[in-house]
DNA sequence: ACGAGGCTGTTACAATTCGTAAGATTTGAG
DNA sequence: CTCAAATCTTACGAATTGTAACAGCCTCGT
C-alpha cells in the first residue's frame, strides 16, 4: 500500500491509459484526472510525488496550474504536450514545470524521466550541512545531539537521525509515508508503517512534544507528517 | 552576487561555443572541456553547479563518467547528446543523468532546462497564506489550531480543515453540498451528504455556535451552507 | 568469551479520526 | 396542522496512528 503516487492529468483516455499502466508496471501507484478541476479536488486529499500534466486542457489553463503547483507547492511537475515548439518548451519550464515531454513519447522514457526526479529531490545537493536549528532547539548530525534552549543535551540516534533530517530538509510541508519509504529504503510491508511510527514516538519524546499536542511533528490522519518550525541550517 | 558554474564537455568545438555563449548570455559562468581527463582535473578545483556532457567522448566512457558525477558527487548532470535512441536515453537517465537531451538543440532550451534543474534544487518549500482571522477567530492552517478571542486553543482535524478552508476561501457565499463533494473531492452518493452533515456539525461545535441559532455556518434548507463572517488572510 | 547496555524492529493494545447508521429535530409545502 | 424531506446529533465501528513492552542484534569493556 505504499507506493509513491503519480497523478496523471490528460484529457484523451488512451494516454492516461498508456501513461497508467507504464508507471503502475514500474511500481507506481496512478491516478488519472480528465479535467483541472478533478485534479485539484484530489489535491486536498492526496499529495502526488509526481504529477503529469497536459497543457492542452479544457477546462483551465494548464500553464497557470503549473505553475501554482511547481513554484507554490513545491511538486514535481512534469509537462507531457503535443506543442512541440522551442519556444512551448521553454515558456513550460520557465513557469516552473521541472521536465517537458513531447507527444508522442516512449512509455519507457517518461518512466525514466520520473524516476530520474525523484532521485535527485531525494538526494538533494551534496548536504554538508551538519547542524540545523530550529525553534530554539539545535540538532548536530556530527555529534548526534539534540540541544534545548537552555542548553541541556539529548544524544540521539541513527534511525532518529533520517527521520530528523528528512523533517529538517523540508519543513512545512506534507510528506507521507510513501516518500518516507521511498528516501530512507525502507522495505515495503506493512511492519515498516508501525517501526515509522515507533521512530517518531521516541522523536517526539526526545523533542519533549506534548502527546496530546504536538507542536513541531503534526500527525495528518490518512495523509502523512508535517514538520513545523523554522529552519535554518548552518 | 557571483555567478553559477556551467561546466561543458563536448568534443565538439562548435558545440562548445554555441553552449557556453548561450549560458554566459543568460549569466552563467562557463568553463569548457574538449576530455574527460582535462574535465576531471577541473572538479578538483571548482564544483560546478551543473555539468553539460556529451557521451562521445575519445578517451573516456561518457556514461561512468555521469555516474560518478551524478550519484556519488550529487551534481546536476545533463546529458547533450547525437544518439536519439529511446534506449540511450532512458539509460543515461537511470545511470543517474538529471536530463537528457538530443542534439541539435535549441540553445534557448538548454538555458531554460539547467535553470528548471537548479530551480528545484534550491526552492523546495513555499507555502502560501496558512491562517485566517474571522469574528474575533484565528484559524491557524499549519497547526490545526483553533484560538477564540480570548486566546484559548482548540485543534481541529484534517477533514475539519477541508471544510473550514472551503468556507474561509468563499465567505458570504452559498456553498451547495454538489460544489462541496466537486471541491473535496468526495465520492457522489447519498453517503457524502450524511458525512458532511457530521463534519459541519463537529466543526460548528469547535467554534461554539449555538445549535438554535447559528452566528457563522449557516444552513439554507435545500440548498447548501453560507459561511458568514468577516475573514481576513494573512 | 561473557555480560551490560544501547539501538531498533516487532507485537499488542490503547487512542484518535472519521465515515456510517439510526433516531431526533427542523423546515416548508399543501 | 400534517407530513415528507432535509438536516442535526449521537453512537458505534473500521481504519489509522501512538506507545509501552519485549526481543534480537550489535558494540563495548572486562
Amino acid at each position: 500500500m505504499s507506493q509513491l503516487l503519480v497523478s496523471i492529468l490528460d484529457d484523451e483516455p488512451e494516454i492516461r491509459q498508456i501513461l497508467s499502466d507504464a508507471l503502475e508496471d514500474a511500481g507506481f501507484r496512478t491516478q488519472t484526472f480528465a479535467r483541472a478541476t478533478e485534479f485539484e479536488a484530489s489535491l486536498r486529499k492526496n499529495t502526488p510525488a509526481v504529477c503529469l500534466v497536459d497543457l492542452s486542457l479544457p477546462d483551465k489553463d494548464g500553464l497557470t496550474l503549473v505553475h501554482r503547483l511547481a513554484l507554490e507547492q513545491g511538486a514535481i511537475v512534469i509537462i507531457v504536450s503535443g506543442r512541440a515548439q522551442v519556444q512551448d518548451r521553454v515558456t513550460g519550464l520557465e513557469l516552473g514545470a521541472d521536465d517537458y515531454i513531447i507527444k508522442p513519447f516512449d512509455p519507457t522514457e517518461v518512466v525514466a524521466r520520473v524516476r530520474a526526479h525523484l532521485r535527485k529531490e531525494k538526494a538533494p545537493a551534496q548536504s554538508q550541512h551538519e547542524t540545523a536549528s530550529f525553534n530554539g532547539w539545535i540538532a548536530n548530525f556530527e555529534s548526534y545531539v539534540l540541544e534545548d534552549s537552555e542548553g541541556e543535551q539529548t544524544p540521539f540516534s541513527h534511525a532518529e537521525a533520517e527521520v530528523l533530517r528528512l523533517f529538517l530538509e523540508s519543513p512545512k510541508r506534507l510528506i507521507s509515508r510513501a516518500q518516507m519509504q521511498e528516501m530512507l529504503g525502507g522495505a515495503a510491508g506493512e511492519s515498516f508503517d508501525r517501526a515509522m511510527d515507533v521512530r517518531i514516538s521516541r522523536l517526539r519524546t526526545k523533542l519533549k512534544e506534548d502527546p496530546k499536542n504536538p507542536q513541531l511533528i503534526k500527525t495528518i490522519y490518512g495523509a502523512g507528517y508535517i514538520f513545523l518550525g523554522e529552519v535554518d541550517w548552518s
